[in-house]
DNA sequence: CATAGTCTCGTAAACGTTTACGGCGATCGA
DNA sequence: TCGATCGCCGTAAACGTTTACGAGACTATG
């Protein structure tokens, strides 16, 4: 037997559906015997509260939403990326009955519109933003509306809420000052979509620290490409056939690092002997020959740290969670490997 | 100025709250000239209607969920996969004004508890199931429920739910076959985790096939590894330094192929040389050196079927798919490449 | 014994929406 | 002209919860 609604429940234990409910959601006026008996039937009639009701009365959902895209173009940096991420923000979320779901905006769907709608809708209670754009609408509008949130990524639009992102300015001082030390004098980059704010960002600050090298980015050097195995591929093909080949590249789509070493093999190049290449994170870094330099940065603990900086701006959970960082470049440590 | 609820834009336009909810759900007997005004208040005044008061009222959500894991040693089926699965699903729910979530049960939660939680909440119309176990509660779960729901993959305890899954059994025939013929004696089946259902049913046939040509499929030939770079890269390791070394490879995971070129390569070993590798459909075959041998299937087109199947079991959308097929093995093609 | 306090529970009013029902003009057909 | 039909709209009742409020039965305190 399955029982339908907490007033069939109530009914069956023949009190009223006030205590039940006060029984199943913890409240302190019931008596532990009642409460007792409840629970069990409730687990034994296999009752849950249901979402629309509970929802509709306390004006919360109990839902937080993250919001990616299903094309490739835009993200793409791999089920396993988000996925850890996922998992460090869940066990966040689990300690205070939260559920994380993913809203997954289609490719053929304005991202502004979905999210509008998404959100209007009173879904979620709040929502996590990634692959931010460079302008993107939908700060504006989850600021319009109220919805606390944060953001796995900056954007030039932001309109001062909450949000973690990769520490690009710190990779780029490194990894530009790296290779200018070991003699490199023209370097490429390979970035996902312009519309996309991270590779801007990147870009300025080596603009920076070459220059204190003496030396500049050239524009003809910044490769732009999806962030998976055919982009990388590509690149590796352009890169070998280029008229004046740079001696590094510098690749920020951790999808595309693998394509990039079978491009340019198959067109006889060497990864770190014929040209330098250094990537961002990458799980298969330690796997491929030569082995990756790259960054590395811990996925789940950047999942913890985004859900916490969330909690922390929302009204119900701010008090438990007083020190979190409001604003935080998250900081990656380079691995040595072989490829440059 | 933004609106709170239906009241509020009834009030600002001076008509009942029941002539605004018709005019928005594009009833019938209401005036042209009213709905106009309707709708327009509404996009100017960024009037959504609340998700929950219309659930509860409706009895449905316009939500369909996807459920899957975010721990890596179940799903992590390659980067891409399930991206490319959701935007045909999408594309189909899109004509219908559903919405897809991804219902992201946390490796530290009991999937079951989760799907129990989860669907007993009400939370959504419609369940597709991934990773599907070889025993599995959450089917029999979803069946007392009553809650529509289909399969990507197929299971033991199967309740006569429509499910897609992909054609393991024709897949383990033309591999088989094919290296039998190329005279290979000793095959080895890279698969994931034992709990999963679909390298049962792939080793299986594979047995059946093989002692056709009067071969057996050995046990200790029998890999299993977590669908990643890792877990690939280990069994290349092993297969370098196995006593008895077989000469091909069947890779079902498709995350883990370039693992395993890289972890032979670093062995000293040549895919397609020393052994032959012939993987399951991957993003990456294409790119890398030796191209690999693999099974290619369109996963967007997978996914609109999913849907179409999920919809026909849904009382409301069976009529719109009356020829949708209720249980499927989707076909996969040989795609050659230099590796076996 | 009176009063205040405590523990437990029932009652009923929300929350925001959809929709069955009925009503009121206007139009139409005979 | 009259009844029937039709187009349009307002009213109010659900949907399943949570929770403020108050009532009743005790207990403690003076």
């Amino acid at each position: 037997m399955v029982v339908k609604g907490i007033r069939q429940l109530a009914e069956h234990l023949e009190i009223s559906i006030g205590t039940v409910s006060r029984a199943l959601n913890g409240k302190k006026d019931v008596n532990e015997e009642t409460r007792r008996r409840v629970l069990e039937a409730a687990e034994r009639l296999g009752y849950v509260a249901n979402q629309s009701g509970r929802a509709l009365r306390k004006g919360s959902t109990g839902v937080i939403g993250f919001m990616m895209q299903t094309g490739h173009e835009i993200t793409g940096e791999g089920d396993t990326f988000f996925m850890s991420v996922f998992d460090g923000v869940q066990t966040v979320f689990a300690r205070h009955g939260l559920d994380l779901v993913a809203l997954l905006c289609s490719s053929e769907e304005d991202p502004d519109a979905y999210l509008e709608r998404v959100v209007a809708r009173g879904f979620a209670d709040g929502i996590m933003l990634s692959a931010t754009r460079r302008i993107d609408e939908r700060f504006a509008l989850l600021d319009r509306r109220k919805i606390p949130f944060v953001s796995l990524g900056r954007s030039l639009t932001d309109v001062g809420q909450p949000f973690i992102d990769l520490d690009f300015e710190g990779m780029a001082t490194t990894v530009m000052t790296r290779l200018a030390q070991r003699g490199h004098r023209r370097i490429a980059v390979l970035r996902p979509h312009d519309d996309l704010n991270l590779g801007h960002v990147f870009l300025e600050r080596c603009r920076t620290v070459l220059a204190e090298h003496g030396l500049a980015l050239e524009e003809g050097l910044i490769f732009t490409a999806s962030p998976n195995e055919a982009g990388g591929y590509r690149v590796g093909q352009d890169l070998a056939r280029h008229p004046n080949r740079p001696s590094a590249i510098v690749v920020l789509n951790d999808g595309s690092v693998t394509g990039l070493f079978h491009g340019l093999e198959a067109a006889g190049l060497t990864p770190g002997k014929d040209i330098a290449v250094i990537g961002l994170h990458s799980p298969q870094a330690r796997y491929l020959s030569p082995r990756l330099t790259c960054f590395d940065l811990s996925l789940r603990d950047l999942g913890i740290s985004l859900a916490e900086t969330l909690l922390a701006s929302m009204p119900a959970y701010a008090a438990l969670y007083p020190n979190a960082a409001h604003r935080q470049l998250w900081p990656m440590a380079l691995i040595d490997g072989d490829s440059g």
